[in-house]
DNA sequence: TCCTCTGTGTCAGTTTCCTTACATCGCAGC
DNA sequence: GCTGCGATGTAAGGAAACTGACACAGAGGA
């Protein structure tokens, strides 16, 4: 990392990735990787949402999302209608157990981000999210 | 997307998964991926540098960094001696082939980044920065 | 009505990366 | 000298993601 002037995406790359590995860890004893957390997630704020849709806020494809969700469904933590009501869309949502395993998991990914905004104020915060919001907008045509 | 607090590790993850696709994009005509890239910039900024201590630079395992040497070696850009002259560590360096195309990769990726950041001040540039860099100063122990 | 386009679910195959494990080398301490 | 420790390179296996392809359902226009 010597002579290596700091780059945006650079920084950004590391902050991700590092945030990535201690949430893993903080998810560990509950047997919940990120991609998991993210999808019931996503899952309780917008109950009966389509698989593709869900892949769509995960940053994931169609097939993984499908894949995952098999794995949650065998677990109980999501239920899935077998047959769609209407069009192909299966509108998935959350079971009663996982509901209490995204609050368990989401107590423990709030301290993780909280001691990843440790040495930064309110304002900076603000700053930070403001600023990656701006970068998103600039990146999606 | 509804309903859904805009915490920052989402908007991390947005920025950083949606700056990966534009790089890819931007980089797949020189038959390179981001994780080459990388590995490439690294390389020249860090000339003999070990095997493992660019997969740290890179946030990748040993073993994947030495397989993507591999390819890389093949390709002709990047030059390792078969016997190590100390230790086990294997100095690895960029071929002129490879400076050749690292400055042409670097061009796309600035151009990336350029836009990435085209709705954003200098100083709101630094700011996003900084605040990445106290991001990661308080998640490695 | 027929056609096209978009969105969705799914299957198959491949790629990439990680986890686990082992052997080797230099170094510091006894 | 010898031993434990950390760092490096390597191999084998598995987990997770992606790409490509196909079929189906609804919306909209010719």
């Amino acid at each position: 990392m010597v002579n290596v002037p700091p780059q945006v995406g650079y920084v950004l790359k590391h902050a991700q990735s590092l945030l990535h590995l201690r949430m893993e860890e903080a998810l560990r004893p509950l047997h919940l990787t990120v991609s998991q957390y993210s999808c019931l997630y996503h899952l309780r704020g917008e109950p009966g949402i389509s698989a593709a849709a869900l892949a769509r806020g995960t940053f994931v494809t169609r097939q993984s999302m499908n894949a995952m969700l098999r794995q949650l469904i065998d677990r109980g933590l999501v239920a899935r209608p077998a047959q769609p009501e209407r069009g192909r869309a299966l509108p998935t949502m959350l079971t009663a157990a996982g509901a209490d395993v995204l609050e368990a998991a989401q107590r423990l990914v709030v301290g993780v981000e909280q001691r990843m905004l440790a040495g930064l104020t309110a304002a900076e915060t603000t700053a930070l999210t403001g600023g990656l919001a701006s970068c998103v907008k600039s990146l999606e045509e």
